[in-house]
RNA sequence: CGCGGGGUGGAGCAGUUGGUAGCUCGUUGGGCUCAUAACCCAAAGGUCGUAAGUUCGAGUCUUACCCCCGCUACCA
């Protein structure tokens, strides 16, 4: 950290497009990021914010096989979606871009180029599975087979979850594709690598000496294991038809590895900021700040001059990428600055277990928005409280309405509500004149100067845990102040003494509208417009200045809501029911029954009829009584749906059956035939129809 | 298996260069009644994963072991 830099570039990681994101990105990479740029803009210093979505890598066009559609309509789909939750969410970024625009494409291919004429990419060529049915090179996660240690039928191509061992492909028995459930071939196939182990020198020295003692321990350590453990050439290229292409002339259906070109998104979209407020016309910049007579050419200072301070803010998992590869990436072009620092976080769990998507066990941004819509504040402070700055954290619900309860509300919120009400009371909602101070007053002045200093020291040292507190200990201040002067009492006896004490108290209330900006932005406004206060410098902190006698405020409104043990019921009892759904989804489809002959089929007189009438059987909890017409004849046919199908609605329906089935009494009836039904895999039944209507008695072969 | 991070009162966490542990929540008791039954004060509660060692003295250093998390190069 040398003051002797000039400006700040803030990156937050980029947020894979394959699908939503949830509460433990928030709190890795954006909300600490977002306080940080916060108070960096209070403190009025040039700083630039900049994030997108990545868009590229294998994941993305496995993802719409799964959902069914392309790959564009994926990335568009998450794309809008996390960007609209992270504006909600405020964090506030100067532009929030994409890897699949253009000018990415553009400046990728420009480093992949320059690596390239610079003779610092090696060319290799190797045998790799190869997919023919799908026509792809396989991921080694897209190949699974017997483990050779263990032998689990299972295992994956890089890693066997039952023993543990680490694999290649090539030791797996009896591979074959995850996505064809064929065995794969190898093929040869030609890519572009990147020594790491020619830069470990410069890499010792960069990080080993310079950082020993500012980067996290979690970081550093992380570093110094890969590097120990001897760096090795890395592929920057992969066989795929979804990314950015390899800019050379042999270079059909390759493309550059997600992970070379996701971090230059940070630089695309610093290129695509400066070029858009150039233009006037903004399609994906918002600009937090001015940027007075921006060039196009201004990106260059903020990622090649060396007075520039790059912090990357991510994840535990992105360390290597982010203090690894992508600074040799920068640092072998010999045009680009490193980061100064790289404040990875750890992984926030929830009620117990890790956070996983997949699994169903998370909360989701957007989830969490439709549930508690216009509260984003609260959630900022229950994860600023709780980072996992040194290690991983624990997310509870229960946790959630604690914090919110006993402290947003109780203490920062209450105080705020307990000065305004008494000046309303007391003084016609006006702030009172101050007369002198006395000792109790300079004591709680003392405190009030003190606190924005060490709030910020927190921050610059990147422990945003310990700067949240920092801000609650300004309104306990005030609550503590208000406690031990009294004035409900003196205004009795001294309406002038209370006079003071409230404009005290009522400052104390505009220091924490400046303070609680970089945490809570959206309660910080709303304190600004109860005070009348314009938009005020992170320097006018600790001052007792910043109201004017006399000031009228608005309304007391309140800044926070209890939450009731219903709601965190109701979230509790949600997640488990996500959980569940999702490992549905992902149960395996019934195993195939053995082979039969065409003869067994034949058997069947499978006939499509229409259903007259319907009535629940009584005292059956599943039976209905259906009345169908099969065009020979009309049947009375006993059908096992009524938790599924009201009766009314099924008369009319087309449906499928077996008609030559044996006869079979049922509750004192007589069942002749049996409908074809579809059994989803939670169990409910759905009818089979023909999917267009056909006359009633039409066979099904 | 190897490497990295972590194991501190009921819960979540701090503990700078070694000097017998702090914070927030919760609990209990008290005060107050302006305030969203909110606020303020006080107390109880931990021999700092286990064992051994260095030291006058260790949560802090060394060694061994146990547990949790992550990484191990195509999981983003």
């Amino acid at each position: 950290m040398s003051s002797a830099y000039q400006r700040i570039t803030v990156t937050s990681a980029l947020p894979y497009a394959n699908g939503p994101k949830h509460i433990g990105h928030l709190a890795g990479a954006y909300i600490p990021a977002d306080v940080f740029v916060r108070y960096q803009r209070l403190k009025g210093a040039d700083i630039l914010f900049v994030c997108g979505s990545d868009e590229h890598g294998t994941a993305i066009p496995n993802q719409a096989l799964k959902e069914q559609t392309t790959p564009r309509a994926i990335i568009d789909k998450y794309h809008a979606q996390i960007r609209d939750c992270f504006q909600q969410f405020g964090i506030a970024f100067d532009i929030y871009h994409r890897t699949s625009e253009p000018i990415h494409h553009q400046t990728s291919q420009e480093i992949f180029l320059s690596l390239y004429n610079k003779k610092l990419l090696t060319e290799e060529t190797s045998e790799q599975y190869y997919d023919e049915t799908t026509n792809t090179f396989l991921a080694d996660r897209y190949i699974v087979g017997t483990c050779p240690k263990c032998n689990h039928p299972n295992a994956y191509g890089d890693q066997c979850e039952k023993c543990g061992s680490t694999l290649s492909p090539r030791e797996l028995i009896n591979p074959r594709s995850t996505l064809s459930g064929k065995p794969p071939v190898l093929r040869p196939t030609k890519h572009w690598y990147l020594p790491l182990q020619n830069h470990e020198p410069w890499l010792r020295d960069w990080i080993l000496t310079s950082h020993e003692s500012d980067w996290k321990t979690n970081v550093y350590g992380q570093c110094k294991s890969w590097i120990d453990a001897g760096l090795q050439p890395r592929a920057m290229t992969r066989d795929l038809d979804w990314g950015i292409k390899v800019p050379l002339p042999d270079a059909e259906g390759k493309v550059l590895y997600v992970w070379f070109d996701a971090p230059i998104g940070y630089i695309s979209a610093t290129r695509a900021l400066f070029d858009e407020l150039a233009s006037g016309k903004h399609q994906f910049a918002t600009p937090q700040r001015s940027f007075a007579n921006a060039k196009s050419d201004d990106w260059k200072k903020w990622w090649q001059a060396p007075d520039t301070r790059l912090i990357h803010f991510i994840g535990k998992d992105n360390i290597v990428f982010h203090c690894i590869i992508f600074p040799i990436m920068l640092h072998a072009t010999g045009e680009y600055i490193v980061p100064d620092n790289v404040p990875a976080n750890e992984f926030v769990n929830l009620e117990g277990d890790k956070m996983s998507t997949s699994r169903g066990w998370s909360i989701e941004m957007h989830e969490y928005l439709e549930d508690f819509p216009g509260r984003a504040d609260e959630l900022r402070y229950a994860l600023l409280t709780n980072l996992p700055e040194t290690k991983d954290s624990e997310f509870t619900w229960k946790d959630f309405q604690a914090k919110n309860n006993n402290e947003l509300v109780a203490i920062l919120g209450n105080f705020v509500n307990r000065a305004v009400v008494l000046t309303q009371k007391n003084f016609e909602g006006k702030v009172p004149a101050a007369g002198p101070w006395q000792p109790q007053d300079l004591a709680v002045i003392e405190q009030l100067k003190a606190l924005p200093g060490t709030i910020a020291q927190s921050i610059e040292a990147y422990r945003f845990r310990e700067a949240t507190a920092g801000l609650i200990d300004l309104a306990r201040l005030g609550n503590k102040y208000l406690a031990d002067t009294e004035p409900w009492k003196v205004i009795k006896t001294d309406p002038d003494r209370v006079g003071t004490i409230l404009h005290l108290a009522l400052q104390i209330a505009a220091n924490l509208a400046i303070v609680a900006e970089p945490f809570l932005p959206f309660t910080a406004e709303k304190l600004k417009k109860l005070l009348g206060l314009s938009a005020l410098p992170w320097d006018e902190a600790g001052s007792t200045t910043l109201l004017q006698a006399g000031q009228v405020l608005a309304d007391a409104p309140l800044l926070f809501q209890k939450i009731e043990d219903d709601i965190i019921t109701r979230q509790l009892d949600k997640l488990v029911a996500k959980k569940k759904a999702a490992e549905l989804a992902a149960q395996p489809v019934t195993p195939l029954k053995s082979e039969i002959v065409f003869d067994d089929f034949a058997k069947m007189d499978i006939r499509v009829g229409k259903v007259l009438q319907a009535e629940r059987v009584e005292k059956s909890k599943k039976l209905l009584k259906l009345r169908v017409d099969i065009g020979l004849e009309e049947r009375t046919i006993l059908s096992g749906i009524a938790e599924h199908y009201d009766p009314a609605t099924l008369v009319g329906q087309q449906v499928v059956l077996i008609a030559n089935l044996a006869p079979r009494k049922m509750m004192g009836m007589e069942s002749q035939g049996m409908i074809l039904m579809a059994e989803d895999k939670d169990g409910s039944l759905r009818l089979v129809q023909p999917n267009a209507v056909v006359a009633p008695g039409s066979t099904v072969n």
